[in-house]
DNA sequence: TATATTTGCATAGTATATTTAGCAATTTTG
DNA sequence: CAAAATTGCTAAATATACTATGCAAATATA
């Protein structure tokens, strides 16, 4: 059973938004948003996750891929990738499950001092 | 309203396949395929999509972009990049205080189960 | 030619994606 | 504190993907 809820609970959190202020960027509604967040969907339509992939600011691939969808491959040059500098390089590469827990704490740090 | 039918019918006839010879081979009933190729099928699923463009030799891509899915676009140093600083876009703009803290909380969860 | 097999398709049924409506708990506001 | 608004969620309704069944026309085989 594929777990991608969490992911985008933690996306949406991160970001100080509700379920309806996702709605009115994306227009899927908040109940089907509810859903999608504890897995109650299997396989969401692309058209759906890149509403989402593009508000949360990641890659519609990414979700295609957490969702259980056959994605592209592409040529992903690992040469090129080493010379490009930035957070992700001082953070260096992060799992899955690290990035949510990451997204998490950093809802947390943001609402700490209020 | 999007014309595909057409297109998967020739892919189809033009390898002199039967409706349920490609039925053997992708597990898609040939019931189905026939609601595909009279363009009765909305939205075909990217797994069915899938299946086809493998058996038909053509690119999973271009029946996405043809049934009307978002398609991401690879062919750019623009799309490395993306990925690249993937984490970063998904935090969205984090101060130089919050990436310290999240750094510091990276090392914590990797060293936490042991 | 007669019959058996194959072919594409139509129809009905099932599964699942998505919306609408509404409710209980929480948060805001005066 | 009390009223009002907001929030996440659930259940029912609807839309649509996909399959099972079967049939009429075309094709193969004898």
């Amino acid at each position: 059973m594929i777990n991608y809820g969490e992911y985008l609970k933690a996306l949406r959190q991160s970001k100080g938004l509700t379920l309806r202020e996702v709605e009115k960027e994306t227009n899927v509604s908040n109940a089907y948003l509810s859903q999608l967040e504890s897995n109650k969907i299997k396989q969401p339509s692309p058209t759906t996750l890149y509403k989402l992939a593009g508000l949360y600011g990641i890659k519609y691939e990414k979700l295609m891929e957490k969702v259980g969808y056959p994605v592209p491959k592409y040529n992903n040059n690992l040469k090129i990738k080493e010379e490009v500098y930035g957070l992700s390089k001082s953070l260096g590469d992060i799992s899955y499950d690290e990035e949510i827990e990451l997204l998490d704490y950093l809802k947390f740090i943001r609402n700490r001092k209020k």
